[in-house]
DNA sequence: ATGAAAGCGCTAACAC
DNA sequence: GTGTTAGCGCTTTCAT
């Protein structure tokens, strides 16, 4: 495995005249550059990201924090930082919490240890406290969940609003009672969330029924059926569910069929995120959308802008009511 | 930002001690070592990734090559190979292809350029000589699709023989007129998993219908849907469908569901794979359990033993055919 | 048990 | 336009 100093020495140039070359630097007379390339490509060499990025003081790793890869949702968002990432020559160090601060530990050390450059957190179990703290001295942005008092730069959507509008969407289609399953209210967005749902209640002189508000620990095909179990089982049933997320109405969706219950005529569902799972449901889901990819793309051109040490803005992004069948007849 | 000098001069002993201290190494004395803590705890002192790489050669990153981040059979076998990298202190580099040759490039030139100590490679569409050469210089281990020639180990399950059962069931329960989705022959496992299916029929002197095997450029949903389209076009139309990937197998009842045909009753369906979704469709999903959780343990053992310079030896692993409601009663 | 010093492979400031 | 050289932060050999 060559060095550049074999290189410069195969060509006859110094070490600089290479790394000038390697940097495409236009300084090079088109004849030395010939020279040097021809030893590169005679000796095969590679030039060590290892070297450089010792020199340079830097990684070019960004770190993506998320709760689990499971959810899709994320895996949308991913997809848009990492077109961002790959066209500027970053990679990209996908670190799961799986909701274990011990994990969150780990991964906030590599970027300490310049293993990374920065983290996009998408976590909303986050230690909020330790992110800012570390954002004092670290490039960090926040993605889908923020905490505004950290002063961390954020790009999300407006949760409220979202959660009103697919409330309204439900009531507006007739339906008065109904249940919210909803993930752990320390959480921001499921706060949000739960606010809009009041919201729309409220401006409908509808009764907030405490019976009809369920929490879930995590957003997961299982918890979003364990939780219709529940729902079923009410004196009182609702006719309608919102779940926060696509894959808790996914859940209660199976659930509610596996009880030979008709959706949407026995009882209506919708969700929120608009994974690619919630359209081939039967029957298709109406959800909430995301606009997934985009905030990945800005949520990386944010952080690189960081690293780079420019200011930058935080930003809310639209979504959108999608109906289907889920809410149809 | 301290560094190991800082920390030297503060703590009043050498470089070497400081590091020694940082290794863990048992020939410092309490004394010192108390010393040395306290300068590091005072400077809030972190030993930089980026010099402990380039010293050791290596960049404790592990590439894991995979062709979308969609399927959720990756995801499973990355849960896999993440628990052990982070038990031996390896972090992940996801690198998805996207089937596109250029991509590939880019990944394979990281692990040349020392970004990455070795690769997993589990994407079907890689460059098989490529991959072969690249595996001359650097540790290579493939996980699931896998080329016998390249001389790189492996870690799969048998193909062949799970496709046979999964036909075999099809047709122990009375069905004679089964399709087959199958992903792109180019690659191997698509190849084993027909032989699979041929030798099923054979067994059972059933004869075999070309209008009946159809092929899907990629593993997706909407690939399940729009080859399940063509199949119920068909004027002699099967009974059955055996898809090699649950996604086509989801996209396939998804589109039965929506021409009002019912499944099992109508259309029995067989998947592969064993995703968490297959469980939440309705009916659920009958298909062919892989191990993929132990396999990304497997070969993540596998490629940090053989970059350890250890000798390693392919595995194949177990199976299972899981009987659910799409091909009940 | 500890220190001095070399060197991993690269870039960039400076000199010519 | 090109070369010399210092140095990024660390580990390890060789002395002592």
């Amino acid at each position: 495995m060559a060095n550049i100093q074999q290189v410069a020495k195969q060509a006859g140039v110094s070490v600089a005249t290479v790394s000038r070359v390697l940097n495409g630097q236009s300084t090079v007379t088109l004849k030395t550059r010939i020279k040097v390339e021809d030893a590169i490509k005679k000796l095969n060499y590679e030039p060590s990201m290892l070297g450089r990025n010792l020199r340079n003081s830097e990684s070019r790793i960004l770190l993506i924090l998320i709760p689990t890869i499971f959810n899709p949702f994320y895996l949308e968002v991913i997809k848009g930082i990492e077109s961002i990432a790959i066209s500027q020559n970053y990679n990209i160090l996908l670190c799961e919490t799986d909701s274990n601060p011990e994990r969150e530990n780990i991964y906030f050390d590599l970027v300490r240890k310049k293993m990374a450059d920065g983290i996009i957190s998408m976590d909303p179990a986050v230690n909020a406290d330790k992110l800012t703290k570390l954002a004092e001295k670290h490039p960090i942005i926040q993605c889908s969940e923020y905490s505004v008092d950290s002063g961390i730069p954020y790009v999300t959507i407006d949760n409220e609003e979202a959660s009103y509008r697919a409330v309204k969407h439900l009531i507006k289609i007739g339906h008065e009672k109904i249940a919210l399953i909803n993930s752990d209210e320390k959480y921001l967005y499921a706060r949000e969330r739960k606010m809009g749902y009041q919201k729309a209640l409220e401006e409908h002189h509808l009764p907030l029924n405490k019976d009809y508000i369920f929490h879930t620990e995590q957003l997961g095909f299982d918890y979003g059926q364990q939780t219709m179990k529940k729902i079923l089982n009410l004196k009182d049933r609702p006719t309608a569910v919102f779940a926060v997320s696509d894959l808790l109405a996914i859940g209660a969706l199976k659930e509610i069929n596996s009880n030979g219950l008709h959706v949407p005529k026995d009882i209506a569902v919708v969700g929120f995120d608009k994974i690619d799972f919630s359209n081939m449901t039967n029957p298709t889901l109406t959800t909430i959308a995301q606009p997934m990819y985009k905030m990945g793309k800005i949520a990386a051109k944010m952080l690189i802008n960081k690293i780079k040490g420019e200011e930058v803005e935080s930003m809310i992004l639209n979504h959108e009511l999608v109906i289907r069948e889920s809410t149809l007849g």
